[in-house]
DNA sequence: GAGGGTTAGGTGTATATACACTCATCCTGC
DNA sequence: GCAGGATGAGTGTATATACACCTAACCCTC
């Protein structure tokens, strides 16, 4: 066994990028699966929920991408289809000509509510797949990692 | 509170695939961030071990991509990069004309000897970051969602 | 109030991801 | 041996992701 074999054997066994990577996409299809008849993936659906959580204020850019664990640049392509397909609106900040603010429209927040009994749905099929309590332990598994992220600020 | 309200509050503390999302991104930032004098990222450091992991034999499309919990188009395109930087050698299958087998070259096992004392900072950064015993318990955590992949074949 | 550092955001580029569809090859039943 | 289903893989299209770089607006100091 030379020295290369072992090193890949290694990586492919214990890489927890590689398995959280994969995890990710077995979840994200069963998700965007159950949330087909909305239309939206649940990576979309994500963002009409961040940014409700900043009330009629709406968000900045910079705040949202924050809160959602994503990089600025990636959230500003993101919220193009949402914002053209009508979910969201775009304005200028009133009190700083750099930022713009992110708001529902009352056709995201319909979005929203059409797409929560599907999610529900999804969560089910989950938790029932991988047992009780199953979802409530990954969360608590991986919220030491996200945690991560907010360190470097 | 409204019913949307409520409802994207639930979805936003409880989206189980919202949150592996986001553990994802960060742990494929600090990996990348360490694997970046390699000139690849962990997806595609993933891939080269998956191949690796076939041995001399290679591996068809088909079984990389079942094996890697990948989309079977999705590797089609991911090995692209690879085999253009000349890692990964594809050719048609003796046996099978639809078929292709993938091999690793020569260059791709240096690549992936080159790799691995960064992919093991990567990790002992990670692991001292959250805590011994973390990393494994959380590819405990994570195995039996990855397992849902398996069961649909 | 002008200059310069700081900050919010967008663009260029490249890769990752997957569904729907298509094409080519294979294999099986007759 | 051929017709038709089964199978392996690629393409069209769309979104997701992020780094490096750029621009514009802000603010602070003098």
């Amino acid at each position: 066994m030379d020295h290369f074999s072992r090193a890949a054997r290694t990586i492919a066994q214990e890489c927890s990028c590689t398995r959280i990577r994969q995890a990710s996409r077995v979840l994200t299809r069963i998700y965007d699966e159950h949330l087909k008849p909305t239309g939206l993936q649940d990576s979309q659906l994500s963002v009409l929920v961040g940014v409700a959580m900043f009330g009629e204020a709406g968000a900045s850019i910079g705040q949202l991408a924050q809160a959602l664990v994503l990089d600025r640049t990636t959230l500003t392509r993101n919220v193009g289809p949402l914002s053209k397909s009508g979910y969201l609106k775009i304005t200028r900040s009133r009190s700083d000509g750099r930022s713009r603010v992110i708001t529902l429209t009352r056709s995201g927040e319909r979005l929203i509510e059409l797409a929560f009994p599907l999610w529900q749905q999804a969560q089910a099929s989950i938790a029932q797949a991988l047992g009780p309590g199953s979802l409530q332990s990954l969360r608590t598994a991986l919220s030491p990692v996200i945690k991560l992220a907010e360190e470097d600020e």
